[in-house]
DNA sequence: GCTTGACCTTCCAGTTGCTGGAAGGTCCAG
DNA sequence: CTGGACCTTCCAGCAACTGGAAGGTCAAGC
């Protein structure tokens, strides 16, 4: 199977691909007697469940470490789990994080009267004026 | 005043602030007879209003838009209250995009064991196994 | 007057996770 | 045998910094 079917297949593109090999997240290909990288069934369940991991927004690094659990038959769940719940808490920091924001946003939005005229409490907001 | 104390002042550390005039996100600073970045308070002033629009999750494009729109005496709070809008809502998004990863992740730590055996709906559910 | 340490300067490289494009080789249908 | 769709590698760039090296400057203390 050439790459742009593993692409097809797996939801990742050809040149993601690629990138992965190249750092090592995922195994080099066989290569055909052309050259080209040569690919089973096998790498394109890797590929799905990398691509899956990185839409659940683990980093290719934790990802790295979920193949990695993947691949171990002798892992143990709690060690996953403490990598998934890990990755909860980061995730619910940046939650928190963006909320704040929107919550500012929001009020500053309100208070903006959003007119021709010039003033307005954003832009003093982000200038620093006490409100 | 040295760039130095202006990172001090403004929270934007020296790097930053030399990246900034590098992108030509502020003016050039002037220059002492040492060669050493000149400042005023009204540099110390448009960093922390970059400093608190970076804060707020703006890109540095977008900083960009709302300092020009703060300089601009004949703005009208219409367009900045447009781009806070534009703003929020690209927040909003990211925060729907996290929230549904985390109650996906919340589930699958939920029904992991998390002890001594393999068996795992964390990496089952990675790898596309039907639940 | 000289050292020492805290400044400052520029420039280059690395981070994260790709993505685009150029230049060139290969394969297959018509 | 030609054309288009593949494939290959390599280089560059995005965002927004951050770290570090190599070297200049300044001011305090002996």
């Amino acid at each position: 199977m050439n790459i742009g079917e593993v692409a097809a297949r797996s939801g990742v593109p050809a040149k993601t691909i690629r990138y992965y090999e190249e750092i090592g997240l995922i195994p080099p290909a066989d290569r055909g007697s052309n050259n080209y990288r040569d690919y089973g069934t096998r790498e394109v369940e890797t590929l799905r469940f990398v691509q899956r991991a990185r839409s659940l927004g683990f980093g290719v690094k934790e990802v790295a470490g979920l193949l990695e659990l993947y691949r171990d038959r002798r892992r143990t769940s709690r060690e996953v789990k403490r990598l998934a719940k890990q990755h909860i808490a980061e995730i619910e920091r940046k939650i928190v994080e963006l909320e704040a924001m929107r919550a500012t946003l929001a009020e500053l939005v309100e208070r903006c009267h959003g007119d021709h005229r010039p003033d307005c409490p954003i832009l003093a907001d982000l200038a620093g004026e006490p409100r």
